[in-house]
RNA sequence: GCCGGGGUCGCCUAGCUCGGUAGGGCGCCGGCCUGCUAAGCCGGUGGGGGUGUACCCCGCGCGGGUUCAAAUCCCGCCCCCGGCGCCA
């Protein structure tokens, strides 16, 4: 029973009110809850009530004698259109009070900075050396020393080409704009040396990431309402996902929707935990509430290849697993080579099925700024509550909700951008990562050291 | 897509024909017994509400219907197995 939200609406629920309010939402939603779930049990017991006395002569009846049966069949009938109001009225509030359930948010970890957007982000780590123009000096002494991060840097006098213009003009390695044309925008085409580092990239993460013990998953790219609903919010949902028409199923943004619903309606013995998987899975997003940003290039598509952590954990286990996923993307980037940032993201950035949320973000050289890369979430049991996923305690034969926890290990489109901004040379040419060397190396016409622009006149 | 068989409290299974408190085994939890372990014995082992205990309600894939009463009868859907058809 002991879904936090639900004992923290009943035994204290400024718990919620104060999660609402770091969210930056309207908090008197809990009244509403706490009063609907007050109705709800008094409404149980009298319902109850009244079936227990229909269920008593129900029982008496085939021990009648056959004449006295009419008249307590009677007096049932009587009792049960009684019962159906009451159950009316239970079914109307029950229904909601879980609307009003299910549209709460997670609560907020003690250790998420409180504050509306981003700019209330904390900055907790950074490593690798950024190549910082100098007119954008200031923006990155801002970005990092401003918020006492120290992190290493070289000025370069030279401005790098934005990526998008790499991936199109300069490398002729992509094509948006006939994508555009057959697809809609945020679509591309990727050819060559672009392909083979997309699956480079995704070798690298799930190379890494099994040796760690992770279990490799390739999971379904469509799942049912039902077990979308179970992972992400209404208003996710309504922004982010593609529908199958005339069908029940609805294209996956990330893994992570899959690999919960791996688990849903069982019960794990806790001696298995945590169960660690990764999956690897294309992502489909319609990106609804962007706008027009990010519309040159391939940084935010509709679609994309994403290698993706997913934990299942007791309780007290989730914050140190929460620590390793984000320190295994951590050491996936540092791989790369790419300079990053670690940000503890502020309480009104929060998705509503995480209670504490890291980003990684990659310093890009042509634009200036730390871009995300990587999304690390803990739901407690956020998710596990609407997927009914529960941990057996042995000790005790105790069920509870497990936690479950996501985490960005290699996106495939994101990273070719950061690449081609931060492995640039200034003669335009793209240095590959000496660490995917091993996933390349095998293919005859895969880039090996470098990528070059493309001649004048091809 | 068609035809047939099936889905029971973690797992296995009885009950369904003929409606009347869902029984057994395994595993697990707690206890007893024992020099220790094993065996044996007793109790527990789905969800919810409650003065949190002696209670009550709901629960047999999901949703409806018939009935005083549904695991059981009827209808729709989902999934699994087998056969046929189609197919990379």
């Amino acid at each position: 029973m002991p879904w936090s939200i639900l004992e923290a609406l009943r035994k204290d629920p400024e718990i919620l009110k104060d999660a609402l309010r770091k969210r930056y939402q309207d908090a008197s939603i809990v009244d509403r809850a706490v009063e609907l779930d007050r109705e709800w049990r008094r409404l149980l017991n009298e319902v109850n009530n009244l079936r227990h006395k229909h269920n008593l002569i129900s029982q008496q009846i085939p021990k009648l004698p056959p004449d006295e049966r009419k008249a307590k069949v009677e007096e049932a009938r009587e009792l049960l259109k009684t019962i159906e109001d009451y159950e009316k009225k239970l079914e109307e509030i029950e229904a909601a009070r879980d609307e009003v359930l299910r549209s709460l948010p997670n609560l907020v970890h003690p250790t998420v900075p409180v504050g509306p957007d981003e700019s209330y982000n904390v900055p907790i780590r950074a490593s690798g050396r950024a190549k910082v123009y100098r007119e954008f000096l200031d923006n990155f002494l801002a970005l990092t020393e401003g918020s006492g991060l120290k992190m290493d840097y070289e000025v370069i006098d030279w401005k790098p080409i934005g990526h998008a213009d790499m991936l199109e003009n300069v490398l002729k390695l992509g094509n948006t704009l006939k994508a555009s044309e057959v697809a809609s925008s945020r679509f591309y085409y990727l050819f060559d040396d672009l392909v083979w580092l997309d699956m480079a990239l995704l070798l690298y993460a799930i190379d890494y990431l099994t040796s760690k013990g992770f279990k490799l998953v390739l999971p379904p790219y469509m799942l049912r309402h039902q077990f979308m609903l179970g992972v992400i919010d209404l208003s996710t949902f309504k922004d982010a996902i593609y529908k199958i028409e005339g069908e029940d199923l609805y294209l996956i943004a990330t893994a992570e929707h899959a690999l919960a619903a791996l688990h849903a309606g069982d019960e794990l013995p806790d001696d298995e935990l945590p169960l660690l998987y990764v999956g690897v899975s294309p992502c489909f997003r319609r990106e609804a509430g962007a706008g027009s940003r990010d519309i040159k290039g391939i940084f935010r598509v509709h679609q994309f290849h994403k290698v993706e952590q997913f934990a299942y954990a007791l309780p007290e286990q989730s914050w140190d697993v929460f620590e390793m996923l984000i320190s295994n993307a951590e050491e996936l980037y540092r791989g790369l080579g790419l300079p990053y940032r670690v940000v503890n993201v502020a309480s009104g950035e929060l998705g509503a099925p995480a209670a504490k949320k890291y980003d990684l973000e990659v310093w890009y050289p042509a634009q200036g700024k730390f871009r995300e890369l990587v999304s690390c979430s803990n739901c407690t049991d956020w998710q596990s509550y609407r997927l009914r996923i529960r941990y057996l305690r042995r000790k005790g034969m105790i069920r509870d909700y497990v936690h479950t926890l996501n985490s960005t290990a290699i996106a495939s489109t994101r990273t070719i951008t950061a690449i081609l901004e931060n492995n640039q040379t200034p003669e335009g040419i793209i240095e590959v990562p000496k660490v995917l060397r091993n996933y390349l190396e095998s293919f005859s016409r895969a880039p090996k050291d470098y990528i070059y622009p493309a001649r004048k006149n091809s």
